[in-house]
DNA sequence: ATAAGTGCAAATGCTTTGCTGGCTG
DNA sequence: CAGCCAGCAAAGCATTTGCACTTAT
């Protein structure tokens, strides 16, 4: 079957290759924001007759359609996710480089005022929290795992993000 | 007589060789964001013998010593400015590529909450706006400029950021 | 058929590093 | 004078690109 960025390829006229049908159907199964390596090791793993190359071209050029969104968690390797669900940012666990997306509306409102009064109209902005894991806290009582606040961010791509540095 | 950062450098023990006082030197006179060239560019203007690979090292030294802040404003090259004044974040003008910096109190804690709901430890975060200036509206009154509602941010380097690339 | 896509390897752009000789504390 | 520091050029990485060949429309 088709996969989901498939459709929208398809949609937006791409010429659908062999390896840009793979390379779709990886991006669609993923739940997490993988790099560019990942992708490719993921997507050789359906056709062994994947470049990296084509990899890269891909990302761009789905990029540019506006399929798929770049990120940059720091960790020099920029990261990909299929452009969907409405806003939403990223904290990212300092130890793991696990990913969890969270959303708030009160944000970008509170920054388009802010950009207003410097006078400014407010394009895009770009938010990324790192924290590390806080311990369970003394369990009153033994409560199993409570409602997901956020939507659980499936097991990242290793690269350990870091806050500080970005290229190396 | 010292400069600023010169003094700090002294501070924490570091061994000051000339190229490390002419670097000190121009990032303590700077009040812009320069990327490793541009501090290349102007300490080299100061003493020819200072290598790019100094800078680099220099500059790497002084984040590590907490002298110095790394930041990533896309568009590849890693910027720097002196740690000081408290926490502040950074809107870049997306046609010129100028940053414009404020300060808003309500943000660290908002995303603490946040990040707590989430059961982090709020370590760092990395904010970034990107914005447009607005036409100066129609003026209602011949009013010169009002009162600075930012630091105004001195023509920052040449590199004008794009809010989505961050590599190339 | 024909324009566009792909592999491969070479090229890029920023940043780091190995080595040798120099300078600071 | 011992150890850290600087210069230079080579090495590293992530990403892009030139070229000749394959393929989707």
């Amino acid at each position: 079957m088709e996969s989901r960025i498939e459709r929208l390829c398809v949609e937006r006229g791409l010429k659908m290759t062999g390896q840009r049908r793979v390379i779709a159907r990886v991006l669609s199964e993923a739940s997490d924001h993988p790099d560019v390596e990942e992708l490719y090791r993921r997507s050789t793993a359906f056709d062994g007759r994947i470049s990296i190359a084509t990899v890269y071209r891909t990302v761009r050029l789905f990029e540019e359609k506006g399929i798929l969104e770049r990120r940059d968690f720091g960790g020099g390797r920029a990261r990909y996710e299929p452009t969907e669900h409405g806003h939403h940012y990223h904290l990212i666990d300092v130890e793991t480089g696990k990913v969890v997306e969270f959303a708030d509306a009160e944000h970008e409102a509170l920054l388009r005022e802010i950009a207003g009064r410097l006078g400014f109209d407010l394009v895009s902005l770009r938010l990324e929290v790192f924290g590390r894991r806080r311990e369970p806290a003394p369990a009153a009582t033994k409560q199993a795992a409570r409602k997901r606040v956020a939507k659980d961010a499936a097991a990242d791509t290793h690269t350990t993000a870091r806050p500080g540095r970005m290229p190396r």
